[in-house]
DNA sequence: GACCCATACCTAGCAGCCCGATGTATAGTG
DNA sequence: CACTATACATCGGGCTGCTAGGTATGGGTC
């Protein structure tokens, strides 16, 4: 949800686009599919994170295109904040196990 | 759920303590309530991630005990990989974006 | 002893999300 | 004209997150 949000913050985009942007942007590690991230879409606009309109082009198919409201990129610098809150703390958590284990192998070697 | 097993891989721990820790290593930050730690306890030991007994010291409050499985470090490993794509995917979302704040900043300041 | 706080564990229940399956329709390609 | 890629959507079972509530003991204070 994070990432979805980041992604509409590069700019408007349409759902199709997002499932191919989270690809590109994982190397093809996350497999997102269209039933995970258009129930997303309909919550973040419930919650008034993104607004959202048609566009039917006459010679192409019809797009529904989402932009991030004021709403949505505070929750998004919000959102942010708590993923490196945790980033942080696996990182501490991990840590200890590195130094005890070159302590070791320093012991060891 | 990351972070529990990574605290469990640190050793044998029981539930207060992991709360205590969570506290510790995200500097007060996450608020997590026994209410939802137990149950995760118990999942974690459905999955088989860990392994749990009792310890009722003489003079002193029972506990219960959890230690990482081999299952559990390997989900732990696993996670690990997860966490660091979605990270990465984060980090290339938001590094676009820096950048061109940077570039603004250079040419504002 | 009466009282309270911190420690230590647990469950119930509801709201909400994940995610696979499925449905609809159109543009472009061989 | 079949087939694929694009484009959107819903549904339902299963699982999760979180709040609220329940039990019990050790240690300290007055």
């Amino acid at each position: 949800m994070p990432l979805v949000l980041a992604i509409l913050d590069e700019g408007e985009t349409y759902g199709y686009a997002i499932l191919k942007r989270i690809d590109e942007l994982s190397g093809g590690e996350l497999e997102w599919t269209d039933g995970m991230l258009y129930p997303l879409l309909h919550r973040l606009d419930r919650l008034g994170y993104v607004e959202a309109t048609w566009d039917s082009p006459p010679g192409g198919r019809r797009r529904r295109y989402y932009r991030l409201t004021p709403g949505g990129r505070n929750a998004l610098s919000e959102q942010r904040r708590q993923w490196e809150v945790v980033s942080g703390a696996l990182q501490n958590a991990w840590h200890s196990f590195q130094v005890a284990n070159s302590a070791l192998r320093t012991v060891e070697g």
